[in-house]
RNA sequence: GGGCGGUUAGCUCAGCUGGUUAGAGCGAUUCCCUUACAAGGAAUAGGCCGGCGGUUCGAGUCCGUCACCGCCCA
């Protein structure tokens, strides 16, 4: 094994592996018998990426923590299948695509909808490659023979049957409503769709012009008004005010010239407006604004249209037809002025809707659209949140889910695309709607209609992309052929798995799509299949650039995971991203941090080799009780035991029982640290310096006892550190003598559930040897005591038993000469002069540095330890003595400061005897 | 305007249901290429846990309030 682990040697050839044994597959782990077949599935089904491109950090976040969690329950026993696949991104395609004809000067529109969908269709097969080879770089262990894209038969076939039942369950409708518009995708999009960001605007303020009352003769000829869209004054078809705002109270009922138009438009009063706002007058434009709709609704006024799909006015318009929006809004603005109408505008802020997709300014637009009817489905989905049915974490989240579903609004569904799937409606020559699987399916329809064929025209419009993905949990398990039970011949040996693992276990994925994504699922998944399609939410931060902000190609602070994969390895970043937040906080990737990962990586690499290079004297024997997928290493029986054998054992076993259970309660982040801290400052910092003199200069059968311990350690740690850090530790596992040969790879083998066992006795014992032995290299290090040096020391009586049977332990963590120790009942080391006296773990410890002892320092220090007991045993002391404290504290945390105190007065007595000694 | 999160060491962050003298990584200082690892080892320094008030025997942790930062929704 190199000096150094290389993940490049690694990953790429172990995760091909992987896959071609089938590791990934559910049916696999049964013949296996690494998992039990009645034992309840472990399902994810996976984000699917957009096909649009790259993969970036999020999906790396999210790769890793479900990684993490199929290889932990693929361990524990559980049949694990983690379905990936695609989402076509109808709107985020088509754009890319769009974007690269127009490179080559041509529009979809010149081509036409069959070559433009052939192009997309070419596109995405390229990037479909290139992201999946993405996904396997990011080492996910997914059942790639079930992979879905959500255009693909099966899952259009889903899309058909769920818009077909929604809308003949009357929960699906077509409308001439106010929607959101995006002028550049020329499209209308969701609510969820619009980012609204605050904009340093103008608020223009202008006279609206009145016409004069019949006979009375008013000394206002207008009234004024304020707006951010100067533009739809040209659409308004009312003026409101509240109705109790006394200072326009007169002008109710009267009627206003919208400006150039001079087109008469009633006054109105509303309670809608705000009399604070502005000059308290309102212009109503109910073709473009959704609260003046509102207001149109209740008053009865017309609705103007000024604007053409791509944002440039219409013959609405008057003399500016044919301006784009914004060029309108100045022209209009300077014809006011000139027409003495303008009185003033100002910087204002405010928050303007943008499109999500292109970040072009939305415009509201009356339009014709397909909606899905949702406070049925919002409810049902509710619900299954409310009774626990689908539990979200972070539980916080919960809440935002409930706000969201109790003020959900229709679903807007139909988008003027044509990458999606196509809305399957055909109308007949009246319009009558037939909603049908295919042509023929619709024509026969139609002939029931009208009794004879007629030609139909299919819906133009593709459905929202988060349709099909709202499927995604159920059309990707064969929904809804195999609830037919009717499989089609390419999915027949899957044709069960809705059956078999429906409804999935865990969906995980970022809280920015909790409404887009997470929320649709539940209320299809309820309302197609009557069960919530997951039992869990889990939900992680979003990866932040190092600055905090977020990360973006046009901000040029974007990381590429898979640069960093190859940098620093996989595990490295995994771990990174495991450990370096909670569940729902963002986190700033910092590449510090990979490194230290990487490093670890490394640590644990080079901790395998020093056991393997010792496992290579002697066979050690395995323990083969343990059944297939758990054979290890054998321990050593008790007797044969050292004090660091029975420590390490201990520490491991309260590991293992600490991780898991972080794991269950979704802490995986907690699970990782405390396997770097064992691993690192446990097991290589403490227990293999330990083993050292023992397998170097001890007996062979204590040699033999440590080696044992030594590669039981290990072998178990890395199963607990696999979902962590799959290469390295699969890597590693591969060399195991004994072990590897027993089975097939570290990935096939089970989670270690050894009983909670603890052996407090040692834990203690070896936690007072690292005291001393820090006091010691702490001593050593301020006396400046040449490193390579051996000094004597000399050990109070007390610390007998400790000190004799760990002799070893002592001369080799702290460079002792072995020569020179002594335990003595009375020691002060004076006969090589003042020693300095070091207090820890309970037992005086003496070195006698003859002539490098500084008096005056030592009295100082001693001192301030004294000092700091003391302090300390006034804490103890006043809680004990407080009745409170000991009648109502719980008995274990009372007992625990009793010992503590009665510890502390032992080291008290220590301290002051050594400063006396010093003194003297 | 409503909701949520954050504020802990110079920096980036942990700290689960309240209970040892609050931890880690990076950075800093000193020393060491000791036969697993210099991507390493040993040691050290550094914190009124944002402010105020409350609950409690006990608060970084629970409650209230304020401030600042960020996000979501309207």
């Amino acid at each position: 094994m190199p000096t150094i682990y290389e993940p490049q040697q690694w990953e790429e050839k172990l995760y091909e592996w992987w896959e071609s044994m089938g590791f990934f597959r559910p049916e696999q782990q049964i013949e296996s018998g690494l998992a039990d077949p009645d034992a309840p599935p472990f399902v994810i089904s996976m984000p699917p990426p957009n096909v649009t491109g790259v993969l970036h950090l999020g999906h790396a976040i999210t790769s890793a923590v479900e990684d993490m969690l199929v290889r932990y329950n693929r361990m524990a026993g559980r049949p694990t299948l983690w379905v990936p696949g695609t989402d076509h991104a109808g709107i985020a395609t088509q754009n890319v695509v769009e974007r690269k004809l127009a490179e080559s000067g041509t529009t979809r529109h010149d081509i036409g909808r069959e070559r433009f969908l052939q192009e997309v269709w070419d596109w995405k097969d390229e990037y479909h490659g290139q992201i999946s080879g993405q996904q396997r770089r990011m080492g996910i262990s997914c059942d790639w023979t079930r992979e879905r894209f959500t255009l693909d038969d099966g899952l259009s076939d889903a899309v058909l049957e769920a818009f077909i039942r929604l809308y003949n369950d009357d929960l699906i409708y077509r409308g001439n409503y106010l929607v959101n518009w995006c002028p550049r995708c020329e499209s209308a999009i969701s609510d969820l769709e619009v980012e609204h960001e605050q904009i340093d605007g103008k608020l223009y303020t202008f006279r609206y012009p009145l016409q004069e009352l019949n006979g009375a003769s008013s000394t206002a000829n207008h009234v004024e008004v304020s707006t951010t869209r100067p533009e739809t004054i040209l659409g308004d078809t009312a003026v409101a005010v509240h109705p109790e705002d006394q200072r326009y109270a007169h002008l109710i009922g009267g009627t206003a010239l919208v400006p150039i138009l001079n087109r008469e438009i009633p006054i109105i009063a509303d309670e809608h407006v705000d009399p604070q706002f502005g000059t308290g007058a309102l212009k109503v434009t109910p073709g473009h604004d959704p609260n003046d709709y509102e207001i149109a609704q209740r008053h009865n006024l017309p609705y103007i249209n000024i604007t053409n799909v791509d944002g440039t006015l219409n013959a609405a318009a008057g003399p500016y037809a044919g301006l784009d929006r914004f060029a309108a809004r100045e022209k209009l603005w300077q014809d006011m002025d000139a027409a003495g109408l303008v009185v003033a505008d100002k910087t204002h802020l405010h928050e303007v809707g943008h499109c999500q997709r292109c970040h072009t300014i939305v415009e509201p637009l009356l339009s014709t659209q397909w909606f899905v009817k949702t406070k049925p489905l919002a409810e049902a989905a509710t619900a299954a949140v409310r009774d626990g049915r689908v539990k979200i974490v972070p539980e916080r989240f919960e809440r935002n889910y409930y706000h969201w579903m109790e003020n959900i609004r229709d679903w807007c569904i139909s988008r003027q695309l044509w990458w999606g799937h196509r809305i399957p409606i055909w109308y007949g020559p009246d319009g009558h709607q037939f909603a049908a699987r295919s042509e023929s399916d619709a024509l026969e329809q139609a002939i029931e209609v009208y009794g004879k064929t007629v030609k139909l025209e299919q819906d133009e419009d593709v459905l929202d992309t988060w349709f099909s993905s709202g499927l995604w949990p159920f059309s990707t398990l064969g929904w809804p052929q195999s609830e037919n039970g009717e499989a089609t011949a390419g999915a027949a040996s899957h044709a069960s798995d809705l059956a078999r693992f429906y409804p999935t276990t865990v969906l995980e994925t970022g809280y920015d799509i909790i409404f887009f994504w997470v929320a649709r699922m539940i209320m299809m998944g309820l309302y197609f299949t009557g069960e919530a399609p997951f039992k869990y939410v889990y939900l992680h931060g979003l990866v932040r650039a190092e600055d905090g902000r977020k990360m973006s190609k046009s901000l040029g602070n974007a990381l590429d995971p898979l640069d960093l994969i190859g940098a620093y390895g996989n595990d490295a970043l995994r771990f990174t991203l495991l450990t370096g937040s909670t569940p729902g906080n963002d986190m700033k990737l910092s590449v510090s941090r990979i490194e230290a990962n990487r490093n670890f990586a490394n640590k644990i690499w080079n901790a395998a080799r020093f056991v393997l290079m010792n496992l290579e004297a002697d066979e050690v024997a395995l323990d083969k009780e343990s059944g297939p997928n758990s054979i290890t290493y054998a321990l050593p029986p008790v007797a044969a035991q050292t004090l660091a054998d029975r420590w390490i054992l201990s520490r491991l076993n309260a590991v293992q029982t600490h991780v898991t259970h972080l794991i269950k309660n979704w802490q995986l982040g907690e699970a990782g640290r405390q396997l770097y801290e064992f691993l690192w400052s446990e097991y290589c910092d403490w227990y293999i310096e330990a083993a050292k003199p023992r397998l170097y200069g001890g007996q062979p059968e204590q040699a033999n006892a440590t080696r044992q311990v030594l590669a039981y350690t290990l072998e178990q740690s890395l199963r607990l550190l696999h979902p962590f850090m799959p290469y390295v530790t699969e890597a590693i596992w591969s060399h195991l003598p004994g072990v590897a040969e027993q089975a097939e790879a570290l990935m096939t083998q089970r989670w270690p559930s050894a009983p909670e066992q603890r052996d407090a006795q040692a834990e203690d014992a070896f936690g007072r040897i690292q005291e001393i032995v820090r006091a010691i290299r702490n001593a050593r290090a301020e006396y400046n005591v040449e490193p390579g040096r051996r000094i004597a020391a000399v050990f109070a009586d007390s610390g007998h038993m400790l000190v004799h049977e760990n002799l070893e332990l002592f001369t080799s963590l702290a460079r002792l000469d072995a020569e020179q120790i002594a335990i003595e009942s009375n020691a002060n080391g004076s006969d090589s002069g003042p020693s300095v006296q070091l207090n820890a773990g309970g037992i005086t410890t003496y070195l006698p540095l003859a002539g490098m002892v500084d008096l005056a320092a030592e009295q100082k220090r001693l001192q301030k330890e004294l000092d700091n007991v003391d302090n300390q045993i006034n804490r103890a002391a006043g809680l004990l003595s407080n009745e409170n404290f000991v009648g109502k504290a719980p008995q274990q945390v009372v007992q625990r400061e009793r010992d503590k105190l009665e510890e502390l007065e032992s080291r008290r007595i220590q301290v002051a005897a050594s400063l006396a000694q010093l003194g003297s």
